[in-house]
This record gives C-alpha cells, structure tokens and sequence, in this order.
DNA sequence: CCCCTAAAAATTGTATACAATCTTCCAAAA
DNA sequence: TTTTGGAAGATTGTATACAATTTTTAGGGG
C-alpha cells in the first residue's frame, strides 16, 4: 500500500483554497495575494500561481492580468446554478448509462451492500460509496468528455457543512435505488428524470446546511 | 483605441496549442516537453506549463505526475460528446433566455441586419455576428455559472477547417431565426429543442470539414 | 481642501536556478 | 541470453531572481 500519495502542491493548495471559497471564508471580491498565500501555505509563489489559475479555471475566483484575483461571490444562485449544470450533465449521463449496464454491475453490489448496511455505515463509508455510485454512472455513460466536465462539477459540489444526519443517507439511498432501476429495466428518460430529482434534492439539502452556518 | 492587447504569454500559447491539437496536428498520445515548446515560443518553461494546466483542464492534454503531458485524442466520438455537452447546456440557456428577452434586443437587431446582408458579408464578420449570438443568449439565460462553462466549450469548439461554405452560414442564420421566434414567444421548450437541433447540425458539418482533411 | 503628477513601493508576469523524480542505458550476475 | 541494479542524463516540480505593471503616497499647484 502506498504510505502518502505525492500530490504536486498546487492540487493540495488548490484543494484547500476550493473548500475555503465554498465554505464562505473568504468575502466576496476580497484579493487572493500570492505573497500572502505562499507565506501561509509555506510555499513559494509559483505553486499558488498554478493553483488560483485552476480556481480560476473552475470559476470560482476571478484573474485580472496584472491585479490579482479576486473570490466570486457563492450565494444561493451560485449553488443553484451550478447544481442545475451538474443535474443536466449527469442526467445525461444516467440515460446514456442505460447502453453499458455491465459495467455497472461492481458498483451495484455496493449498492446492495449498503442497502443491507446502512444503518450501521460510518459517515466516511457512505462518502466513498456516494462517489463510488456517481463516477460509475459517468463511466457507464462513455464519454470522457462527459466525466471530465462532470469531474469539475463534484470538486466544486462541497459546499457547507459535510456532517448532514443520517435522516439524508437514507434518502440518497432511495433514489439511488430508484436511479439504478430505471437504468437497469433500460428506461433512460425515467433514469434521466430520477438522477434530476437526486440532485435537485441534494441540493436543497446542501443549501439549506448552508443557511445554516 | 487600443493598438495591441496585451495579453499573458501562457493565454497566447494555450491558445495555439489548442487550435492545434483540435486541428489534428500532434499524434494522440503524443508528449509535450516544456523545454522544446519553450524553445519553439521562445519563452521561458513557466508560461508554457501554465499553457498545458490550462489545456488539461479543458481536457485536451493529459498531465501526469513529474511525467510530462500527453495530447488527448480527438476524433469524431470526441467531437460529437463535446458538442452533446454543449447541445445540453446550451439548449438550457435558450430556455432561460425567454425571461429575459430585453437583454436580447441589440443582439436581435444585430440578427435582422445579418438577414438582410447575408449576401455581401464577409466571412470575418459572420463569425463575429455568430459570436454575439450565442454570447447573448448565454448571458440572457442569467447564469454567471453555464456562461462560464459555455465560454470553455466554445473554445472547444473551433475543430477542423474555419472557412465553410456560404452555404452552412445561410443555415445557420435560418435556425439562429427560428431560436429567436422560439425565445420571443416565450417558449424555452421549443427554444430548447431548436438551439439542440442547431448545434447538432452545426456538429455534423465540422464532422464533415474534419474528414475532409 | 481638492486634484493632479511623479516617484516609491508593492504586486504580478516571466526567466532562471535548484531539487526531486523519472527514464535510459550499460554492466554484472543468474 | 535475460534480468537486475544503479549511475548518468533528462524532465518535471518548486524556489528565487529579475522585469514590467499597477497601486500607493507624498508634494505642489489650483
């Protein structure tokens, strides 16, 4: 087993620097210096360079040539615009997933497994199963195009508090289930409509954690 | 006015690069060192390697680990996913479009003088008027998030020869047409459907100009 | 007191230097 | 002959140095 994995320190910062802007930590406009964030993180500038580029990249600051970078405002239109993109991407690729269900077999029987389980699973497990049944549907759609884009849209999906009860594991749960009947009786628009509704309801969960805070 | 924008070095190289890969011009799989694509630019290795991050966002290139990149593939199913991708999130900003129809007026008297002019405007000209026209409907749609993602896309999306017949641009003026009426009635769903069927025929023609190389 | 100008300070953009990792290649052992 | 180990070379990752642009600030004129 590997003891750490090596990580090039612009995706450690930019790791850091993401959840900090979605969790609100830093205010609207408010200047990212490089200095300053080479001087937290211990680092010089040049990883933080590369590392605000990429958050710039994923739209959450903004890079004006020569004058620094500034945070984006996250308020609830964020959130909501950016869960509506990751639903019409990801239900897109719920219904294409609907032409390779073999794939989807591994992660089917996580599935069961958590069925059976859930109400015994550590919060850490239920994560890991959570991303485990996502990707395999963007894998099962086959389009790298698509799971790229979609891979952008999960990083910047954590936003707010991460310890909801388990009151919406046992939701999740539900449509996942519902999600993957429809997948497998090969109805895609009903596989499309059922992955909307996850998120859409996922995230009025994470909106509502957000007022919260 | 201003003489020569002055742009950062890594924006210009990403800029060629990009053209270049979707253009077909390095082998898939192919390896970009920093120090030759230095040389060629004839700058220094840190604007180039801020060049690839970029391009490997977009997913263009690979970037691994004290490895080196790799150029991505780019043949028809790529295409044809990147423009389902846009298809989708596109169709969604027409949608949006219909609350906002007062932001689309210029862009619409832009429109009705392309009609008129169709036949005598230069190909630099339509380009810019179909610039605008999509542009205008993504801002339209009031969506800082799916302008954000559309903007990459749309870099994307320059594969393959840029100098089609006048014929594709009588078309496209044809559905850019029916969009409009589709937004001005204020009916997102036939919006939808009709930038859709924009975008997958403007695909089919840079299908054909690709394999026409 | 306000506004304009210019020099100084600070910050970003690019180049170069150094460190760490990977690749290549050759020799020695099985 | 094949394999393995390791040193040399090449390449990437990070730090630092230098250049260019912007911001700040002090001073003089209105």
């Amino acid at each position: 087993m590997k003891p750490t994995e090596p990580m090039p320190v612009r995706i450690k910062i930019a790791s850091i620097l993401r959840r900090e802007i979605l969790a609100g930590e830093f205010a609207p406009g408010e200047e990212l210096s490089l200095t300053d964030l080479g001087a937290r993180f211990g680092v010089s500038r040049t990883p933080v360079r590369e590392a605000l580029q990429a958050l710039a990249s994923e739209g959450l600051i903004q890079l004006r040539m020569n004058r620094g970078a500034i945070v984006q405002k996250i308020d609830d239109k964020f959130i909501m615009d950016h869960f509506e993109i990751r639903a019409l991407l990801e239900s897109e690729a719920a219904a294409r997933a609907t032409k390779h269900l073999e794939q989807l077999l591994p992660m089917a029987q996580l599935h069961r497994s958590m069925l059976e389980r859930i109400s015994t699973v550590e919060q850490e497990e239920f994560v890991a199963y959570n991303q485990t049944f996502h990707m395999s549907l963007w894998e099962a759609a086959d389009s790298q195009r698509l799971t790229h884009f979609l891979m952008d849209l999960w990083n910047g999906s954590s936003i707010g508090k991460t310890t909801d009860g388990g009151e919406h594991r046992v939701k999740a749960l539900r449509e996942h289930e519902e999600i993957l009947q429809c997948i497998f009786l090969k109805e895609p628009e009903k596989a499309r409509e059922a992955m909307r509704k996850h998120l859409l309801r996922s995230m009025e969960n994470i909106l509502a954690s957000y007022h919260n805070q």
